[in-house]
RNA sequence: GGCCCGUUCGUCUAGGGGUUAGGACGCCAGGUUUUCAUCCUGGUAGCACGGGUUCGAAUCCCGUACGGGCUACCA
């Protein structure tokens, strides 16, 4: 298709959530796949969620991922304002153009009166069967319209949605959807504070910017139908975007993250989440019930099924664990299981309100870009690594799932290890460098490059180079004793002692020196790798666990390796006799 | 409750009338490695259920169950 033209529109409301971001990921890769346009557009029409700085947060987060608008706030393009507070005159003109040609009308309800129509009936809709009898441009004489405008009374103006016709749309991902407009009630197009609704502002700039294809999450399916409805009310029906809607990303699954220590702590913290939120059930002892359904974790589906011949108590608390457990990811999600959910970390007005990224936690843009990619989508063969170019070639939209996909932080942590694997040395050595000068250390490039060498293939994020590898910048903190007690005697102390001189009078301290000095050594005392080799590790390190031996010492130097033997091996020497 | 969408290993998924139901993460075992990690090999585990259509159904149809979304002067 020529001129393809795609949008990312989110509201600033607080931090990008996981899920936006993958919404802007398939726009933008539409769009890219096709040599099309990728648009950032603000939707800011709620002044009382608009949130200072999310704005500033959601080109961050986009820019670090590396999906970078074409056109947007602060970038230009011919279709602009691109924030939608600042097009209110452009709503108003339309708006008044679907009331002139009776689509739309002037609604005098209070908020009062339609709640208490709610609270009177749950079911309660302002549709074509009620709006006759409600305050409105419809029911009421055009003299009482007029006045009522003169004279500054409140007011919405509402869609007026016909009756008994079905809408059908063609979904790109879900195929044909079809809505009963009966079922469809008079949506609010201009709140009473002179701003649209998303579904006029929505429908408005997609045409005016000329979007050809609307790419958004699910939960924008049901009101596709009024979408649909206001673009043929607008006259642009021939004009209408082609519609995707992505499906939702969910909550990882309970069985992934519970076992026998986290259960009991998870079954607490649920019980005391609930009573917190639900002081109605206040002296319910859910601690017991939560532990006997989380211990079960195979049967939480079948077991969460609330009957109703349940105790209330015992109701509710199935409900509200059934939608903490499953349903949407959300923001707090991150918090309560220990991983991020936002692409950069957040700090709102509270604790409760900031958040940690993926940037913050370790993570490769790279990798979260490939992570999310296949949360919902695949290319049709087996491939998993996918750089940003290579998912502009192999996306295609009829490729997306319709159901929702759970988030598994384990995979995710996969794709981040693949990609420190295999990024540059020098790209990696500037990532690590904040951590050593947080811990009070400095050095220098060519250290560093030695150093993330040894140890990318032992991270899993970035803070994992300096926790377990820290012994590079600084001497052991300890000494596993395990292997100490089993293989360090006062008599063979003695013959280590000559290894350090050895070490010492090495002229060349290169990784092939120091391994043929400790061969040398081995077969002069009848000693094999394995009771030779963990001790120069104890002593440099301090733990079992690291990267080849005789490269780290090469690395750490001459002077500091045998310092390090020295102490090590007399430190030992206390080990064995105490 | 109503409307809409969905359901293949624990998770992400391929497969869309005849397949030993394939791959990846995780987990387990073995190999390589002085250790850990990487890497390699193998294993574990799945078509929600009930009817139908058909010679034959994971695949098509209907129903049920379950899950999700929407049901605001929020997006």
């Amino acid at each position: 298709m020529e001129n393809m033209r795609l949008r990312f529109a989110p509201s600033p409301t607080g931090a990008l959530h996981i899920g936006g971001v993958r919404t802007a990921l398939y726009n933008y890769l539409l769009a890219r796949k096709n040599g099309g346009t990728f648009i950032l557009r603000i939707e800011d029409t709620d002044q009382t969620r608009y949130v200072e700085g999310a704005e500033q947060y959601i080109v961050e987060a986009l820019q670090w991922l590396g999906i970078t608008p074409d056109e947007g706030p602060g970038i230009g393009g011919d279709y602009g304002p691109y924030r939608q507070s600042e097009r209110k005159a452009i709503y108003l003109k339309y708006t008044r153009q679907l009331i002139d040609s009776g689509h739309a009308y002037y609604a005098f309800d209070t908020a009062e009166e339609l709640e208490n129509a709610r609270e009177k009936d749950p079911t309660f809709k302002y549709d074509a069967m009620v709006r006759t009898r409600m305050r409105n441009s419809i029911s009421m004489s055009e003299e009482e319209v007029e006045a009522a405008l003169e004279n500054g009374v409140p007011h919405v103006v509402r869609l007026k949605v016909p009756d008994g016709e079905t809408v059908l749309f063609e979904d790109l991902v879900r195929g044909e959807v079809a809505f009963d407009s009966s079922e469809l009630d008079d949506k609010v197009l201009l709140k009473g504070d002179g701003m649209p609704t998303y579904h006029m502002a929505n429908v408005v700039d997609d045409r005016l910017m000329e979007i050809t294809h609307v790419v958004r999450g699910e939960e924008w399916l049901s009101s596709t139908a009024h979408h649909v409805l206001l673009y043929r009310s607008l006259g642009w029906e021939q004009e209408m975007p082609a519609f995707a809607h992505l499906p939702l990303i969910l909550k990882p699954a309970p069985e992934s993250y519970l076992d026998k220590t986290t259960t009991p702590e998870m079954a607490n913290r649920m019980a005391a989440e609930f009573a917190r939120k639900h002081p109605e059930h206040a002296g319910y002892k859910a601690e017991a019930f939560a532990m006997q359904i989380l211990q079960d974790k195979k049967n939480i589906p079948a077991n969460l099924k609330v009957k109703e011949k349940d105790p209330a108590d015992k109701a509710a608390f199935k409900a509200f664990l059934k939608s903490a457990l499953y349903g949407k990811l959300s923001k707090r999600d991150g918090d309560r299981l220990g991983f991020p959910v936002f692409p950069l970390s957040w700090k709102g007005q509270s604790e409760e309100d900031s958040f940690i990224g993926f940037r913050e936690y370790g993570f490769l843009p790279e990798a979260v870009l490939n992570f999310l990619a296949l949360l919902g989508w695949n290319p049709g063969d087996e491939q998993e690594m996918f750089s940003l170019e290579e998912l502009v070639g192999a996306f295609s939209p009829e490729r997306i799932n319709k159901s929702g996909s759970r988030f598994n932080i384990d995979k995710a942590k996969w794709f981040n290890q693949q990609y420190i694997i295999n990024a540059e040395d020098a790209r990696l050595a500037n990532l690590v460098r904040p951590q050593l000068e947080a811990n009070g250390h400095k050095a220098s490039d060519a250290f560093l490059k030695g150093f993330v060498a040894l140890m990318k293939e032992r991270a899993v994020t970035l803070p994992d180079f300096w926790e377990n590898g820290y012994y590079f910048f600084e001497r052991p903190r300890g000494y596993e004793e395990k292997m100490i007690q089993k293989r360090w005697t006062l008599e063979r102390s003695e013959h280590f002692a000559e290894l350090v001189r050895d070490m010492e009078a090495l002229g060349d301290f290169s990784t092939d020196a120091i391994k043929a000095t400790a061969e040398r050594f081995m077969e002069k005392h009848g000693l094999k790798f394995g009771d030779v080799l963990p001790m120069l590790r104890l002593a440099q390190a301090g733990t079992m666990k690291g990267p080849a031996i005789f490269e780290m010492m090469e690395l750490l130097g001459q002077e500091e390796a045998v310092a390090r033997l020295k102490v090590g091996f007399d430190a030992f020497d206390k080990i064995v006799q105490s």
